[in-house]
RNA sequence: GGGCGUGUACCGAAGUGGCCAAACGGGUCAGACUGUAAAUCUGAUGGCUUAUGCCUUCGUUGGUUCGAAUCCAACCGCGCCCA
């Protein structure tokens, strides 16, 4: 338990891109240590989508690393800043979302990211932002906008360019990093986590505190997880995530969504999501790339399901991909037993959106039914047992 | 409030009366190759029981015309400049 503080920095340094200011840090944590009073380790999260990626649990994992510490993770549930939309990288206005979905999103989190972490009140303290942000009234409003002036939003780096570019700027979006600073001054911070794009929003939080004569928290930014695609940070809007709680296997299961990873990821999935060190896994890489990212695949089911989801899945993909069979469990749909339009069930099946797409897949030789390639797009069948549909990579199975 | 521009499919961007469901690029999907990687090559990329056919779509509405994404009017959105 009782590391060294030197060596607790260390282990931070693996998932951290800056720790501002690091003197701030250690000095907070030998005081937790000689005063025997946790930290408090904030990280908000806008419940603006469903799902939980693999982009939240690299900060997630080091909050879990201070909990292992004994320290406290306060999780901030964005619930009133997610209706403002945080504009961070974005170049366009973000769409406000319904407070009902909001609130569904918000509850799945709380389940998603326990997870990752301990979820014991000890260790864990969830807040929801609206109980605060909520209740303000204009004039607190006017008051939190009075902190700071134009000109030191717009030096944020994707104000700057929406400015420079003639893009609107809107001014609730203006506001958001003065209620993400506002969180921290209310729920006492000691350290923020953050992805590397919210420096600036956490700094405020930072100068906020000093301002109420609360001491500055240390912000610790990670890098950003790059998405499936290689090319965008992991999120939910661009489609190239894998989710913490996504299944194993299966078609929209992890092992299949890692294996997909470009091999110029492997390096940073491993060092950000796992705790293997570089002078194992780099090797690896290098030399045996595919076995390196199955290595990774099971590494990451290890630890968000078990190790015998680890290897069923791998099982499965050996079967289905590597020798063409079919998987255990896909998605089942009821068709009916009457005859009917080949090009009717894969719009059916979903797995196309219009009968014409359907028309195109099955000329291009994408579909077949039972392993069998059928090329002819006016095939009638009548499916008289559950069968097998396949377009692609994605597979139904058909029931009558 | 005034002047000048601009609005095309998922994105960017051509097209300025018929040959336009609309070039090209990106993205995406599929096929070959493979390690569900990358690179490369190929095909597809509005809908319709596939049709030298019909329907919907080029900001919106209305008009001119045998015929409009293309011309006109009004309106809406956006940009630049002036106030």
């Amino acid at each position: 338990m009782s590391i060294s503080i030197d060596e607790q920095l260390a282990l931070l340094a693996r998932r951290s891109e800056r720790i501002v200011p690091e003197a701030d840090l250690r000095k907070k944590l030998q005081r937790a240590r000689t005063d025997g009073k946790p930290l408090r380790i904030k990280l908000g999260m806008d419940p603006t989508a469903p799902d939980v990626h693999l982009g939240h649990a690299v900060p997630l994992k080091i909050i879990r690393q201070f909990q292992d510490w004994g320290h406290k993770a306060v999780l901030i549930i964005g619930d009133y800043t997610a209706r403002v939309g945080d504009p961070t990288g974005r170049n366009e206005l973000r769409p406000t979302l319904q407070p009902e979905e909001i609130d569904a999103n918000a509850k799945t989190y709380v389940q998603q990211v326990g997870r990752i972490l301990l979820t014991d009140p000890d260790h864990l303290e969830v807040r929801y932002n609206g109980q605060w942000l909520g209740s303000m009234n204009m004039m607190d409003v006017i008051q939190l906008l009075a902190r700071k002036t134009v000109a030191q939003l717009l030096a944020r780096e994707d104000f700057a360019n929406r400015h420079a570019s003639h893009t609107d700027i809107y001014l609730h979006e203006l506001m958001y990093p003065l209620l993400q600073g506002w969180d921290s001054v209310m729920v006492q911070a000691d350290v923020e986590m953050g992805g590397s794009d919210q420096l600036f929003n956490n700094l405020v939080g930072r100068e906020f505190q000093a301002e109420s004569g609360q001491e500055a928290q240390a912000v610790i930014v990670t890098p950003l997880l790059v998405g499936l695609d290689g090319k965008m940070k992991m999120s939910k809007s661009k489609g190239n995530y894998v989710g913490i709680a996504d299944p194993p296997s299966g078609a929209n299961g992890m092992f299949g969504k890692i294996m997909s990873l470009p091999d110029e990821l492997m390096a940073s999935y491993y060092r950000l999501l796992t705790e293997l060190p570089e002078s194992e896994y780099q090797p690896l890489i290098d030399q045996k790339p595919r076995d390196a990212k199955i290595k990774l695949a099971k590494l990451i089911i290890t630890w968000l399901h078990s190790p015998a989801d680890a290897d069923s899945a791998e099982a499965e993909f050996v079967k289905v991909f590597s020798q063409g069979g079919v998987p255990d469990e896909m998605p089942e749909i009821s068709v009916g037993a009457q005859p009917q339009r080949l090009v009717a069930l894969i719009v059916k099946a979903g797995l196309a959106e219009s009968n014409g797409q359907a028309t195109r897949k099955i000329k291009e030789g994408a579909v077949s039914l039972e392993g069998q390639k059928i090329t002819d797009f006016q095939r009638q069948l009548t499916i008289t047992q559950p069968s097998v549909l396949k377009l692609g990579r994605r597979f139904v199975r058909l029931i009558p």
